[in-house]
Parts: C-alpha cells; structure tokens; sequence
DNA sequence: CTGTTAGCGCATTCAC
DNA sequence: GTGAATGCGCTAACAG
C-alpha cells in the first residue's frame, strides 16, 4: 500500500541506508544524492512509519501528562504552556486526565513504563515514595509541575508566601477577623495536592506575625470548587462573630465566597473582603483581588525542564520556584 | 535492560509463540502452560513493550484530537468527554491545539497520517474539500465534533435552531430590537468555524418570522473573546436607537456584553437583556440566560463514533444530531 | 560519502 | 496445544 524506504531506495537507485541519512538530515550525504532521494520521496509521496521509526530508535516523541481535574481554569492554562512548548518542538502530548484516587494512582503507574513516552509530566500531583522508586527503575525521565519531590525536577512556585502575600494585604487594609477556605483533607490525601495546604501554612504565619491566632472554626475545608466553597463561606458568614475578610485557597473557591456574600446580601467589599489565588482569567472579570502565579509559563517551563532530562542533562537548581505577586482589584477594601 | 517476551519463554520453558497467545489471551493455551508462563511473567516484571506491539500489529492504540483553542470552556468540556470515553476503551488521547490557520493547516496535514494515530477527531474545525480527499486517502478514520462534513460521521447541534431559540425567547419577553454580537469573518474564514454563522441565521430566521428585519448595524463581528465582544456591545449600546436586548454567539461574549452593559450603568435585565449560547460552568454563576448543549456527551458520543469506524462499521446517521435547549436565568425580562 | 547488514520485540503464520 | 520461523519499516554500525 504505503510507499517503504525500501521502494524509495530501488526508485532513487540507492541504498536504504542513504535514504534513511537524507531522511534524518545527516550530513554524509552529497547534494545530488540527496536531491535524487527527495525527488523519489516526492514521486512516491512517501512519509517514513513513525511506528517503525520509534520501534527501531526506542524513542517515541511523545511526552506523556497528567493533569488532575483538568478542566480547571488553572490546569488548562499550564496544558497550553505544555502542548506549546512541545509542539514547537516536534513532540506529541498524551494526555491523562485524573478526577479520583483510583487514577491517579493507575495513570502514575503506567505512565512510568518507558516505552509509551519519553518523558512525563506531572502537574500539581506529588508522587508518593514508592511511586518515585517506580518512575526512577523505569528510567522515565520526569518533570514536576506545581510541586516538588525528593530527587525530583521541576518549576513550582512558593506557596506559602502565597499564602502570606494574600493575607499581609487585607491586614495592610486593617482587617484583624481573616477566615480561611481550602481543599478537604479527603480531597488533599487522596491526590496528595499540597497547594491549598501551604497557602494555609501562609495565611497562618502572617497572622501570627501580628501575634494573631485565628479560631479553628475560621479555617474551613471543602472539596474543591465553587459550590462547596459557598456553603463553606456561608458557615463562616453566619458565625457569632464572622469574620470581615476571606481567603480562599483558589479563584474558584473564591467565585464560590463570592456567591455567598451575595447570599447573606452583603457588599463586598464594603462589608466582606475576599481574596483569591491563581489569578485565572476570569478573576480579572470579576475585580477579583488574588494572587498571580504564571500559569502559561510554568508548563513550558516544565517542558524545557523535562527535555533537558531527556537529552541527558540534569537542571540547575532541581527545584525552579517561578515568581508570584498580589494583584489588588476590587474585592478588597478596609473593614467598615 | 527490561525483560522481553523471549526472556520469558526462555524462563518458562516454552515458545515465545506461546507467550504471545498467553499475553493475547489467546484460547489456545492449555490452564498449565499459562499458569507457567504468566508465573515466568510475575518473576521477571516482564512488560510488553508497547511500541513493539503497535510495530507489529499496526495499530497505535492513540487517538489523536484537533481542539481548536482548547482553553475555551466549552472546547475544554468536550474534551473532557473526549478523554473518559477514550480511556475506558484503553486508548490514549494526543492533543493538539489549534490557535492559528497556519497551525489548523498543519495539524490537519500531519493527523491525517495513519502512522501515528488509529483515528482522529476534529473539534469545530470544518475540514475543507482538499483535507477530506487527503483524509479519505490516508484511510484515517474521523469522527468530527460539533460540526459535519460531506460524506464524514460525527455528532454535533443544530446551531441555527440554537439561535431561534435564545431570539425567540427574546421576543416573547416583547424584545424587538435585537442585537447580536459573533465571530469575525476572518475568524469564520480561517479556521472554518460554522457555529456563530450558523446562531446567526437562526436570529434572522426567528426575526424573521415576526417581520422583523434587523438593520446592519445591529449586527456586529470580532474576534472570539469577552474584551472584544465587549467593545461590539458598547458600539451597539451608544447606537442612536440601541437594542433592547443582545444575543451572543456564546458564553464568553455574552460575558463580554454583560461588561459593557456595567460600563454604561445599565443594568441587567432591566435595561439591557443578554442571551448567551454554551451554557459553560460559569454561565450559571452568572445567571447567564443561554442555550444549552450537552458539552460533555458531545466528546463522549464523537469517541464512540470513532471507535465505532475504527472497528469497520458505519455509524447511522452519519451526523447525528444532539439536543439542546433554552436555559432562562437572570438576565433576560421584559424590557424596559 | 555510500551500500549492506543486523537487529529492535512482537504477532502471526506455519509445521509438528 | 505448542515451538520455530518469518517479517513489520526503520536506524545504526559497519565495511567499503
């Protein structure tokens, strides 16, 4: 059916292994050889198997990632730093998506069998002990997005001053009753997020800075998202004494905050201000105040990291942390 | 380095024919052969070498997607389809986003090779006469997503019904002077979009039925994206006679329109009423008024399609037709 | 510079 | 039922 190398190399009157050279661009081949083998690869519109070509080489061109609840706002953007990077240059992008335990753990598994990809990525999922041992017999070279591992490469940023540059502005502004909402412990352990927990070790140790020990019942845990992040909010709304200010662990937990305020009919940020982390698209939108972290920029970051790995090297420092900031919109303002 | 099948036949004491069959769960295998040889298999963590599998039988086991700006909320759910039904057939999904004419030229060209993947599915994107051709020729299979083709299967909406839908429920509410606010027509050109063409004919349609004939102004186009249909929505919005209502071809502009609407302290619905089209996750956070489509189930059916075409079998219609259906929230009343 | 050869690991014939 | 032989299309190492 399809044209093989071989049919090129009787119809340009050349040896197969001289078709292959002009194929991979070597540069022992003379001009008008490989002007014959061009003219008999178009005459034949012959295209080289990928299969065949990955099967005799053992290298696949293709990158493998997972990505946890990937239609978050947040996920997709790092995706498209990833598939951008890598298209550009020349790899395929296998993607797993991973929306409970049971896969993560599956994906990690595969996913570490060197003959599916030449490399992985991993967003914001830590691997766990005996996942590392794993990934490193296989000799997968593998690169960390938005989390960090012993021996492991990477980009991430400093969650915890996050956590402490969301909270230092609304005390700036002079709140003193500053509620928290993060991810559930099920949600952390079960996928082994840490984000939502580093950002809360940060709204701590800014407060304590201030000599401030918020209640236990002003840090709140919910499954990730908008809805349980209202209801969150609304408990934390109708406390005795409720808090003048919330910082949620992520935009969408915010949106939910949001949507609870408007609930209990208060003003924000008249009468409750709320801030926010990641800095997604719609956070501008809305005038969320939240935390920009670079999104885009960390996936294709992760992907220089990896294809630095594959090629051999090993990346200075292991552990790349990308730069944050505080970005003030609307939703913040000094307690009435 | 990692154990290969002939490792094991060897170590079992058989042929590695009969390693294979085991492997294939081939009947032809005695219980006692294959209690040895998936025991040799256990000992030596022998794993098939996928590329080697694909290299021989000729099949890749990938599937490979063409998602047109895949962060786009709606592309993203459909991915997310996508992804489930895929990985629950044991395939894996190779993105490919497409964010310029230039890129859909080129993705379409190299998916088109049946070298890589077992079959392709297109979001959106209309492949033009010349694709098709080469598409049919390469053999490829294709499963088109949220738009049709001649002589090609998929699944996608009646978007021009869409359209009469969300004008219809504006003019029952007494709404006459409609507004609407889609994609430019270099976007439409470039990457073949139908859909907000399609929306459009259905708002004339459902205007026209009443004798209605909205003037050109009251039409505006650009580029997909909430800051530039906000700039279309002001430009209507100071029209010396400006609409009472505006119909988006999607979510995001909608979301656009609702921006220039506070730009001009009007408020929503009571002086401005918006209709959107999608319903994404963050319409119902908004109390968008919008036209469902079943997102999700859209990638989910276009799999089975594919799986369906890859098997042999002719799917039946060829373009299967989903349902949708009006959504009223908050931002469409009576007007003013 | 170029032609030839030896596998890459597996599925798939065949004989037995 | 089972083992041995062939070949998928290509790259890489070698000899010329």
């Amino acid at each position: 059916m399809a044209a093989t190398i071989r049919d090129v190399a009787r119809r340009a009157g050349v040896g197969l292994g001289t078709v292959s050279r002009v194929l991979n661009n070597s540069p022992l081949v003379s001009p008008v050889t490989r002007e014959r083998v061009l003219d008999a690869i178009a005459e034949l519109r012959y295209s080289p198997s990928q299969i065949a070509r990955s099967f005799s080489s053992g290298k696949t061109l293709t990158v493998s990632v997972i990505a946890p609840f990937f239609t978050r706002p947040s996920v997709v953007e790092r995706l498209r730093g990833i598939e951008s990077a890598l298209h550009a240059s020349g790899y395929s992008l296998v993607v797993f998506n991973v929306e409970t335990a049971a896969r993560r753990d599956a994906c990690l598994h595969d996913v570490s069998r060197h003959d599916r990809s030449d490399g992985v990525l991993i967003i914001s999922l830590t691997p766990r002990e005996d996942e590392i041992m794993l990934l490193r017999e296989a000799g997968t070279p593998v690169g960390l997005i938005d989390t960090e591992a012993e021996g492991m490469y990477g980009v991430r940023i400093d969650d915890v001053y996050g956590g402490e540059l969301a909270v230092r502005h609304l005390l700036d502004l002079g709140h003193r009753r500053i509620g928290f909402v993060g991810d559930s412990e099920a949600e952390v352990q079960d996928f082994n997020f840490t984000s939502s927990r580093h950002r809360q070790i940060g709204y701590l140790k800014a407060l304590d800075a201030l000599a401030i020990t918020p209640p236990p019942e002003y840090q709140r845990y919910g499954v990730h998202g908008r809805y349980e992040a209202r209801l969150l909010a609304r408990e934390l709304l109708q406390l005795a004494e409720p808090p003048t200010a919330i910082f949620a662990a992520s935009d969408t937990q915010a949106m939910g905050v949001l949507e609870a305020a408007r609930d209990q009919q208060l003003r924000v940020p008249d009468d409750l201000s709320v801030v926010g982390f990641d800095d997604i698209d719609v956070a501008e939108y809305l005038g969320l105040t939240t935390v920009y972290q670079p999104l885009f920029a960390s996936g294709k970051r992760g992907v220089e990291i990896l294809l630095c790995l594959i090629a051999g090297d090993l990346p200075e420092p292991p552990s790349e942390v990308l730069p944050i900031k505080l970005v003030a919109r609307g939703t913040t303002a000094p307690p009435a």
